[in-house]
DNA sequence: ACCTGAACACCGTTCAAGT
DNA sequence: ACCTGAACACCGTTCAAGT
């Protein structure tokens, strides 16, 4: 940036025409600067600059920051892989659609971090959630424990991406955890100190998929959820 | 305040010693404000306004704000109550030991949002850790399964409780997916179209006690995790 | 060694003023 | 209707200076 940067002052005509302001345009921008920067460098003030205007200009389009987060993350997902209908047995078109929207979340730099504070819901996420509906059912699931296990799924899937993405980001990741359980002493926590490396083992992908299995498992096996849980006292017996 | 409330320069003298700052004065007045304050209220600054000392100087206790999150999330994990050896048969036990670990992170305002940037791995945590290993190991789970599980647990328990806290302080909660099930065409999403009311079905805390036991059935009735999933193709049937 | 004020480089959001 | 600069009320972190 050379000291009298300011004084030239370089007419619009001269560039490409600013393209104009919209809800997409602005969400476009966020999604870059969310790839190039991380989570921890977004901000309005910045997907501002990058569209060469003030962060006031964006109130017309969003009404918080919350909102242009929604955004993106809806925007994201749409890159999420929905199985082939009958192409596989249900279990494992299922296991690809968690994959593909867990891999999605991992992909694209700190977005999983927006996830997780800001339950998509948008049209993107609605697809979603109907495939894995569909899945789960076809798999005889009932109705209510599908639609909570749709939960349950898109919730740890959400997760177990943040906790990766932002150890990712800090840098140091699994180091001070590391440090923790080799400071451990066999008589305070024998268990700890013997499972040490196991805690530590398998890498994220594998253990994640393992995850998601145990899940999956659970949902199909597991027993119907009680329909208003009033008097907990009474239902214990199985 | 009075207008000329600068002029009225009180003596230090006239009140309690200012109590000296250690990382135990710091952790207990920053969680002070997390519960008046919430989440988004706590800052260094304002920790530091509360014990009456300008922000600079906490960074001799502390290297930075995600030093102070974590001690902070490991003091308040000592209130998790750990059930007594052998008063229940392990799976209740265990799943007593799941629901104070949640009720926790769910009364203190705030604090499972902390819990998610953060992976508990002070005392308080190996303790809960320790115990979590034991039961599973009751259940007649094997060490690596125990491990990954101990790990899958406490992930679920803090997403699911963050979820709670972050609708609870955002005001509007499930509106907006309330909003968005509301919309839904029968023709484009029969299943979410039909499952409108499942999804929205059920408290917090029955969901959450439906998970748990879900993820458990999974941990305890599923296959063990492969050693190192190198070669994926083969191992693929049951 | 411990504490401090001031500074640096940021935030989201609002608002009056311009076109 | 859309865009803007300036302002407001905040941040975390650093650093030279004081005790």
């Amino acid at each position: 940036m050379e000291p009298d940067a300011r004084s030239e002052i370089v007419s619009r005509r001269n560039r490409p025409a600013k393209a104009p302001l919209s809800r997409e345009v602005i969400v476009a921008a966020a999604l870059g600067i969310l790839e190039r920067e991380g989570a921890a460098g977004l901000s309005l003030r910045r997907v501002a600059a990058a569209l060469d205007t003030g962060a006031a200009s964006l109130y017309v389009y969003l009404s918080n920051l919350d909102e242009l987060h929604a955004l993106m993350l809806d925007a994201a997902l749409g890159a999420v892989k929905l199985p082939e209908a009958r192409a596989l047995p249900w279990r494992a078109r299922l296991r690809a659609l968690l994959l593909s929207y867990l891999l999605v979340l991992h992909e694209r730099r700190g977005l999983a971090q927006l996830a997780l504070a800001t339950t998509a819901c948008g049209p993107n996420a609605l697809r979603i959630w109907e495939r894995l509906m569909g899945l789960l059912k076809e798999g005889g699931v009932d109705d209510l424990k599908a639609a909570w296990g749709v939960d349950l799924l898109t919730l740890y899937v959400t997760s177990i991406a943040a906790e990766q993405n932002i150890r990712r980001e800090s840098g140091q990741g699994l180091e001070r955890v590391q440090k923790a359980l080799a400071a451990v002493a066999a008589e305070e926590f024998p268990l700890l100190f013997a499972a040490k490396s196991a805690l530590l083992s398998g890498g994220g992908r594998s253990r994640a998929e393992w995850a998601l299995d145990v899940i999956i498992e659970g949902i199909v096996g597991g027993r119907p959820p009680a329909a208003v849980p009033r008097t907990s006292a009474k239902r214990r017996r199985r």
